[in-house]
RNA sequence: GGGCCCGUGGUCUAGUGGUUAUGACGCUUCCCUUACAAGGAAGAGGCCGGUGGUUCAAAUCCGCCCGGGCCCA
């Protein structure tokens, strides 16, 4: 393209007119450089003061992506959904907040910028290391701007943040010292779900199964006491597959429904090789089916033992510490990893004799999705958002976005009601956005910092106070600890509507309230449980309203085979390989052809389609071309004035604009796509078209000139958002009228397509029945052709027409090359003969419900009378509406009749 | 183990009670017609996973079974 153009008055189009083929891999990358520096997708901001209707603006709230990770074909499927809605609603309604955000706060980035620069984290104070991490990431920014620029993502590159960067910060922390201020967040020493290689607390949503195959160890454990007293060498047996737990069992669990072992409740029995009692208890909970059916509980083996230490106010008997070592409680095996004191008290148990039995074992542990360790319940001091107290209003917030599709709701409403923990926030790690509180040394109090102040940094920032304000003591310790990423990734609304404390107002403020609610919030079907749900919950919670007017739920891209593209499959296709063989607008046809939130296949013939229909598209526009003067030459035509055939495709027009536009509005980016396609080439091409070609052959048609170049313009638009770039070619190379309206009065002058009006009816009024005639007449007579191995040009002499066809029938006349058609005004010349009775069933059905079947055996055996119009069958009599006789028609006449739903033709 | 979703011609898909089930890709035959052979016309191919039920009527509602997927234990 030209450098030296200035973007905003020129073209990157080098050529007026349409020749030749239509060639994307020159147009695409052209117009992609040239909305990013013309600004198309620019927000329109208030005027400072101006009141906005927020009906006219369209916001999306996106989620960000990780971007130290290739594209893949989920984002391109994903953006280019969220860029179906945000083209439409940018040609629909006055402006469209579009953003994007950047996730690359965690630990993802934190290990690339350690493997990078070859450095470690604890090496640095932790600020410094993370100003690293934004240096290193600004590389993959940028590349993954320049892959979403080049798929044509209508985003607003004014308008995106980094979820790392110090503005994202404030807003974490603001978030945090807003929820602790109104009661909404505790920090409280408990059971807390760990990560012994990370070395931090998890949250419920991070910890995935993992199926493994281990060792069952069924152990004897000496009975002291049976429940009415003690017991004489008797021992029972605990299968367990975590024997390095023995240290730190606490009581012994018998289901109420076991027989074989209800006298052993009320007892207690001693831990082999450690030597404590233990009480023996009954509980529901006890899994009959695995192993003994006599289970011990920990501190804590998972997270029934947590649940048994609650109900049954246990003991703690910790003996596994934040790094996964055993502790003093373990005695002998303090100082061993889990792994090593495992083997130990194995083969312990097994030198005295406790060992009974070890057998192969299938169970599901719980891993941290992001390293795959097991992990462990620890009990330490966390930061917890609540959440359980307030489960109906989330679920209440839930039911008030509207949801595409509707039953993705459900996903939402089970998570909540599945929720067994409050939020955990704070992670033991450097990488992250540092919690902003010191702790008074002395009583505890945490002392939170000054909004004013924030972002803060407590390891390097002095506290906002020099003394605990509840005791006077001037020791304040900083809190080393950071947030989940999750309570950063889910305030995206508030970064984006520049949610802020004024304190002026001594209030939270909006730099952009218009945006919020946003009136869009897409996002994938695996992850709405943790980051949709979080997202509405911290802005309703911030702001008391529910943030999305609607949620867009997407699938997951396949393969060819149905499969899920993984990396250990090795069926990973990455969109640059797909962008090799075709155009960018193909690919977009493709990621429209599924209903949203059902996952679907990758499919090289649905993109191959869209090759193809943008070959047609370039084609018929070259032809509309050919066919119509210049555009600003073309006359508007009133209705009055149009031929009847040209009327009559106006007002197909109208109807496929309203059904297009209400399918973009529901999100039903398949139907749109497949509705618009089939009525531009099965009507339009098809027939449409082939009948302009004639009436403008000769001396032309004010009316069919106007009528096409209309038609041809509603396209383009309609097209546009899921073609962005030939669309623009197009109307860049036809109707481009640099600020000028044409004659016509058609379109403004916009320099792009992209930021017209999207078409409205005309509200056309023709008789669609004659037209519909017209083209089964049409049809007859190709079939006619194609039957008798004539060309589809090929001239016919003289046509009869029997049917209402009204004024187009010139129009199929010179369609169809017929010299001489004929209206007919009676029926010709056939005998008819009732060949069988159809039944509206539903009148009939609900009327004479079973008598349904005597009426139709009464029709199959022709004992039937019809009189005046009425059927008399099987004893009743039915109207007229509620039957449709079916004739077979003979004809003796000269020439060869053809049929059709409402017309009977005759050639010859 | 619990819950949810899905199962329509070779492939993908529309269709949530009403007559002969939609479209695309692929396939067959014919046609170079002055936009397009990456085109046009005609055509073959499904009885809607299985089964039982509700109903005058079921791909569509209900039960069970089989198969696939997702979320959660």
């Amino acid at each position: 393209m030209s450098d030296t153009q200035d973007a905003t008055d020129e073209s990157p189009a080098e050529q007026q007119g349409i020749e030749g083929e239509y060639d994307p891999d020159a147009v695409e990358p052209r117009w992609q450089d040239h909305w990013v520096e013309a600004e198309t997708y620019a927000y329109e901001e208030p005027e400072s003061g101006e009141t906005v209707d927020p009906d006219t603006r369209y916001s999306i709230d996106t989620p960000p992506p990780t971007v130290s990770g290739n594209l893949h074909m989920g984002h391109l499927y994903q953006f280019t959904l969220q860029d179906f809605v945000a083209r439409y609603h940018r040609m629909a309604d006055d402006t469209v907040y579009f953003p994007f955000g950047y996730d690359d706060n965690g630990i993802a980035s934190e290990r690339l910028t350690e493997r990078e620069k070859g450095i470690r984290h604890q090496d640095f104070e932790r600020r410094v290391f993370q100003e690293k991490c934004r240096a290193v990431c600004e590389t993959y920014e940028a590349e993954f701007t320049e892959d979403v620029q080049s798929l044509a993502i209508s985003v607003d590159w004014d308008n995106t943040y980094k979820t790392i960067e110090p503005r994202v910060q404030r807003v974490s922390q603001l978030s945090f010292i807003d929820l602790y201020e109104k009661g909404r967040e505790y920090r409280q020493r408990a059971p807390t779900i760990w990560c012994p290689d990370c070395e931090t607390a998890i949250s419920q949503v991070e910890q995935e199964d993992e199926h493994q195959e281990t060792l069952f160890n069924d152990i004897a454990f000496p009975l002291v006491e049976d429940g009415t007293g003690p017991a004489d060498d008797e021992t029972l047996t605990i299968s367990t597959t975590r024997p390095e737990l023995l240290p730190a069992c606490v009581s012994i669990f018998v289901h109420p429904d076991d027989d074989a072992n209800q006298h052993l409740v009320g007892g207690t029995a001693r831990v082999p090789l450690f030597g404590h009692e233990v009480p023996i208890i009954e509980d529901d909970r006890v899994d009959l089916e695995t192993g003994s059916g006599v289970v011990m509980c920990c501190t804590f083996g998972d997270q029934t033992d947590i649940e048994w230490y609650q109900a049954h106010d246990l003991p703690l008997r910790i003996a596994i510490d934040e790094s996964g070592t055993m502790t003093d409680v373990a005695g002998d095996y303090q100082g061993q990893s889990t792994r090593d004191a495992r083997d130990a008290i194995l083969a312990d148990l097994d030198a005295e004799g406790s060992l009974l039995e070890q057998r192969d074992h299938d169970h599901t542990v719980q891993v941290h999705e992001r390293c795959e360790t097991e992990v462990e319940y620890l009990v330490t001091e966390q930061w917890y958002v609540e959440m359980l107290d307030r489960t109906d209003e989330y679920l209440e917030a839930g039911r008030q976005m509207d949801w595409h599709p509707e039953k993705m709701f459900s996903r939402y409403e089970h998570w909540i009601e599945g929720l067994e923990w409050d939020w955990c926030i704070s992670r033991q790690r450097d990488s992250g956005i540092p919690i902003p509180v010191w702790y008074c040394e002395d009583c505890g109090e945490p002392i939170l910092a000054n909004k004013a102040d924030l972002p803060v940094d407590p390891l390097s920032d002095g506290a906002p106070v020099d003394a605990c304000p509840e005791c006077g003591h001037d020791d304040l310790r900083p809190e080393e600890d950071v947030f989940d990423t999750w309570a950063t990734s889910s305030l995206t609304p508030l970064v984006n509507a520049g949610w802020d404390w004024d304190a002026e107002a001594e209030a939270f403020s909006m730099e952009h309230p218009e945006l919020y609610s946003f009136d869009l919030r897409p996002q994938g079907h695996d992850i709405i449980s943790f980051w949709l749900f979080h997202t509405v919950v911290k802005c309703y919670e911030h702001t008391g309203e529910v943030p999305f007017d609607n949620v867009m739920i997407n699938g997951m891209v396949l393969d060819e085979n149905r499969e899920a593209m993984s990396k250990s499959k090795g069926n990973v296709i990455p969109p640059s390989d797909v962008l090799e063989e075709f155009p960018v607008d193909a690919t977009r046809y493709w990621a429209a052809g599924t209903s949203i939130g059902d996952d679907f296949p990758y499919k090289e013939g649905d993109l191959e389609a869209g090759e193809r229909l943008l070959q047609k598209l370039w084609n018929a526009s070259r032809l509309v071309e050919q066919l119509a003067p210049a555009p600003e030459a073309v006359e508007p035509v009133d209705e009055s004035d149009l031929a009847p055939i040209d009327e009559w495709f106006l007002a197909e027009l109208d109807a496929t604009v309203e059904s297009v536009t209400d399918r973009f509005e529901a999100y039903e980016f398949s139907k749109a796509r497949n509705g618009l396609r089939s009525f531009f080439w099965n009507s339009f091409c098809d027939d449409y078209l082939e009948i302009a070609k004639q009436r403008l052959s000769g001396d032309g048609s004010a009316s069919t000139e106007f009528a096409l170049t209309r038609a041809h313009r509603t396209f383009l638009k309609l097209f546009a958002p899921f073609l962005p770039h030939i669309t623009e070619e197009l109307w860049d190379r036809i109707y481009r009228t640099d600020g000028s309206t044409d004659r016509a009065g058609l379109a403004g002058g916009d320099s792009s397509i992209h930021t017209t009006d999207w078409p409205t009816p005309g509200g056309y009024d023709a008789d669609l029945e004659a037209g519909e005639t017209a083209m089964e007449v049409i049809s007859a007579l190709r079939t006619y052709k194609t039957d008798n191995g004539l060309p589809l040009n090929a001239d016919l002499d003289h046509v009869q027409v029997y049917g209402h066809v009204e004024g187009l029938a010139d129009a199929v006349a010179e369609a169809m090359h017929v010299a001489d058609l004929e209206l007919l005004a009676d029926a010709p010349d056939i005998t008819t003969e009732i060949s069988d009775i159809d039944l509206d069933y539903s009148i009939v059905g609900p009327e004479y419900g079973n008598q349904v079947g005597d009426i139709e055996a009464g029709i199959a055996q022709g004992d039937y009378e019809i009189d005046d119009g009425r059927l008399h069958v099987a004893g009743v009599t039915l109207d007229p509406e509620m039957f449709e006789i079916e004739e077979a028609r003979t004809y003796s006449g000269d020439g060869e009749m053809i049929e059709t739903e409402t017309a009977v033709v005759i050639v010859g």
